[in-house]
Order: structure tokens, then C-alpha cells, then sequence
DNA sequence: CCCTCTCAAAAAGTCAGACTTATACGTCAC
DNA sequence: GTGACGTATAAGTCTGACTTTTTGAGAGGG
């Protein structure tokens, strides 16, 4: 994904993160940097550097005399990039995949809304030619092909909201789409009523109607948190 | 607002940090760790750590041979807490209030109508403790007092709603809310209708009564986008 | 003239060891 | 029991030497 061996303190982090964001550690468990740093075979140097990233995370806090503490879930970074990834690859998943759809649910809407204001002519033929992708592959088990579009449609409406915290959520739903394709429901072509969706949002995208696109992009979102048994009755 | 001092990296940081997000250094731009270590005073150790939290937040990329390179702003981590406050305190921040004041409107209803359903006894009753607190400071020029008791009723809702994604936003909340109050309009008391409104929310989570609750919500956070004049005419 | 291959310089990366500083905790006197 | 004091501990800092990767320049050949 990003740079899988980036120096020794990635691959120290590559084990050590997961670990924590797995709750493997309870809230309050102290780690000495130097027990750490023989455990994982480095230097105190790329040690500290390590647990300076997970800091910056708020997944630990270092204090003197006491050693490094692991800090309770609901102090962590939860929309560092990083920590998803971390919590999507571990035991945490079913949970995180809920909490990352209903943030979809909230966010998706709104920015289809300002994209059908702000979209340049550009990122309106991108976001017809994805829908587009979604049919061609919608039917033949083309699961693939059909996240791909799915994926890249997702992002152009988050880039083309023009707000800058919309679109670096562009990662977070590939990760979800990608996640509900690869790990959960979807054994079979997806359903025809969502891909049809798609191609209204990019005609109302393309209108400026962005009532509409607003309206239509939360219909898919419902649709994803029904999948999930997300739902008041 | 964390820790002021924790470190001599940290004190690195919030020099380095702003001057980043500020875009001090446009992208592109290459540092050598070991010209900013003589810059600051400090040693190469220390200057390295304060690399890595940066390299942890995308701001920069560090390439052998190369040094450490500025990132675009487009892949900058955006929703870190630490990324958010330096930008809020320096030359961008209109245009970061304004960010994040949409996406407040897209979160904040759906939190609520959430929260109508999650919230505990306690929950409701602190929620109407705060929403009492906004009416006894509502007259007066009490805009602190008044203050205190907004940022803790939004807080509660986003925490109510069970959801740690929206939990986390409750910081960032209260920096939009602390801006608006002390850098942008508001030089008188708050708009009474605004306030009546955050009563009614209350009222409508305390009764299970999401939808209500949702769309009361929603008059408030478009009340906060037409302070800053976001509309579509 | 252009292309490729090689090589050396440059900057990050790693390591080891010594020293400093803050602080939790136990001890002792009161 | 309460307070002051001292000590052990683990993080923090600094330094200097060494390694590794990568780029860009220059040599050589087509």
C-alpha cells in the first residue's frame, strides 16, 4: 500500500502497531523502550523513533521513570490512515468496518451534494465513465473490475466536493468497499438497484442538481449499512 | 492544550510543524536533517525523531540521499488532532474553519439522530445540563461562560452517539467552536433561535426521537455554515 | 549524438556507549 | 499518619563512527 519496509522503525511498527490497535496490550500496560528494542533485535535509536510514531498516534504516552504507557482506544488517532489499516487487518475488523460505514453514511451525501456544485467538467466525465465501469461489470462475477470503478467513483465524489477533509476520506472508503468485497457479503454480482443509483448521482452530479445527488448518494449509503444489519426499526 | 514541553523534539515540532502546514516550504522543497539539527541546536537524534512524527502525519517523505521533502497538502493527514490546531493557528485558518465547519453539518445530524437512540440516562441528563447552561449565558456578553457549555453539549451528543469516529471529532468541534467565538463574528450574545435550538435537541435524544433530533441538528450546523457565509444561492 | 554502464559522493539510516534529567517510591524522622 | 529526603530507574540527550541506498556525473562504447 504505502511503502511496506520504509527503514528499520517501519518494520519495528509493522508488528508493534498491530499489536496494540489489537488491544494485545490492555490500556495502562507499560513497555520499556529498551525491553522493546532487544525484543524486536534494533538499536535504542530506531526504538525511540518507532515509539515516537505511535505517540504522535496517541496510541502510547511516554513519561520518565515510568516507561511507555499504551493509552485507552478512545484517546488513539482513530482517522490516522495508519491505525485503520492496522485495526482493519486485526480482530477488531467486523467493528471498524461498522464505524467506518456509518462515518460514510454521514459524509458521502453531503459531499455528492457540493460535488454537483463544484465538479469541473473533468471529474464529471471521470465520474460517468466509473459509473459506467460499474455496469459493464456488474453482472459475470466481475467482482474486481466492479470494485475498481466502484472505488474510483467513491473518491472522484469526494475529490470533487472541493472540501479538503471530504476528499482525504478517499483511502478510508476504498478500504471499506475493498474490505466488504474481499471479507464479507458480495459472493454473487452486486445488487442491480446500487449500480443504477450510481449512474443517477453522476447525472445529477453532471446537472448540478445537487438536491438530488444528495438524495440518491444516501440511498447507496443505506443500502451499505443494511448490509451491515445497521438499522432502527 | 496536550503537553507544552514534553521533550525536545516536541518543542522542535511546534516550531517546524506550523511553519510546514503554513506552507512556510513550498512542495517539493527538500530539508537535511542534519542543516535543521544546527538550526534548532539540537542533535541529530532528537532532530530525527521529530522527522518520524512528521513523516507519521504525511507532511513530509524521507528519501535516502535525497533528505526529507515536503508533501503536497493534498496527502497531508488532515484529521490529525496536531495537524488541525497548527493549521487553526496559522495563516490558513479561515479557510480550515471553514472545512471544518462543513464537515460539522455533515456529521453533527447524523450524530444526534444516533445519539437518540445510544444515549444513556446519564448522557441525556448532561446533555440537558449543558443546554440549560447555554440559556442561563445566552444574555449578557457571558460569552465564555457560554462558550464552555456549547462545546461540552456537542461533545456529549457526538460521544453519545456510539460511534468512536464521531466520538474522536469532539476536539475538533471545540476548536471550531473556540474559534468562532474568540477570532470571528460573535461580538454580541448568541442568536436566541440557536439557542432554543440546542434545547429542543436535547429534548428530542432525551425522548428517543432520532429523526427530530437529526433535523433539529441540522438547523443548527446550518446556522454555522451561514455565519461563514457558505450557501448556495 | 545518444545511450548505457560504472563509480563516487551525499544524505539518511543504524548502532553503541556515555551522560543527564525527571520522577516514583521507599525510608526515616517527627 | 504525615512530611521531607534520598535513591534507583527509565526516558531523554548527545556524540562519533559506521553502513546503506541512491542519484547524478563522467567514462566509454555504439
Amino acid at each position: 500500500m504505502t511503502t511496506p519496509g520504509r527503514g528499520l522503525h517501519g518494520r519495528v511498527l509493522d508488528t508493534l502497531g498491530p499489536a496494540i490497535t489489537a488491544g494485545e496490550y490492555p490500556p495502562g500496560s507499560v513497555l520499556r523502550t529498551d525491553e522493546l528494542a532487544q525484543g524486536f533485535e534494533v538499536s535504542r535509536s530506531v526504538m525511540r523513533e518507532a515509539v515516537r510514531v505511535l505517540e504522535s498516534m496517541h496510541l502510547v504516552a511516554s513519561r520518565r521513570r515510568v516507561g511507555v504507557t499504551v493509552r485507552p482506544k478512545c484517546e488513539w488517532n482513530v482517522y490516522d490512515p495508519q491505525v485503520i489499516r492496522w485495526r482493519l487487518a486485526g480482530a477488531d475488523r467486523p467493528h471498524q468496518l461498522r464505524s467506518l460505514t456509518v462515518l460514510r453514511s454521514a459524509i458521502e451525501p453531503v459531499a455528492a451534494g457540493l460535488a454537483a456544485q463544484h465538479a469541473t467538467p473533468e471529474q464529471c466525465a471521470e465520474l460517468t465513465e466509473c459509473a459506467l465501469g460499474m455496469v459493464a461489470n456488474s453482472r459475470g462475477h466481475r467482482l474486481e473490475e466492479y470494485l475498481v470503478h466502484d472505488i474510483a467513483f467513491h473518491r472522484v465524489v469526494l475529490t470533487a466536493s472541493g472540501n479538503e477533509m471530504f476528499a482525504r476520506l478517499g483511502d478510508v472508503v476504498a478500504e471499506v468497499l475493498a474490505g466488504r468485497t474481499h471479507h464479507e457479503v458480495m459472493f454473487e454480482d452486486p445488487d442491480p438497484a446500487a449500480v443504477t443509483l450510481h449512474v443517477q448521482v453522476a447525472e445529477a452530479v453532471r446537472e448540478g442538481d445537487g438536491a438530488r445527488a444528495e438524495k440518491l448518494t444516501r440511498e447507496i449509503t443505506v443500502g451499505a449499512l443494511e448490509e451491515l444489519d445497521i438499522l432502527a426499526p
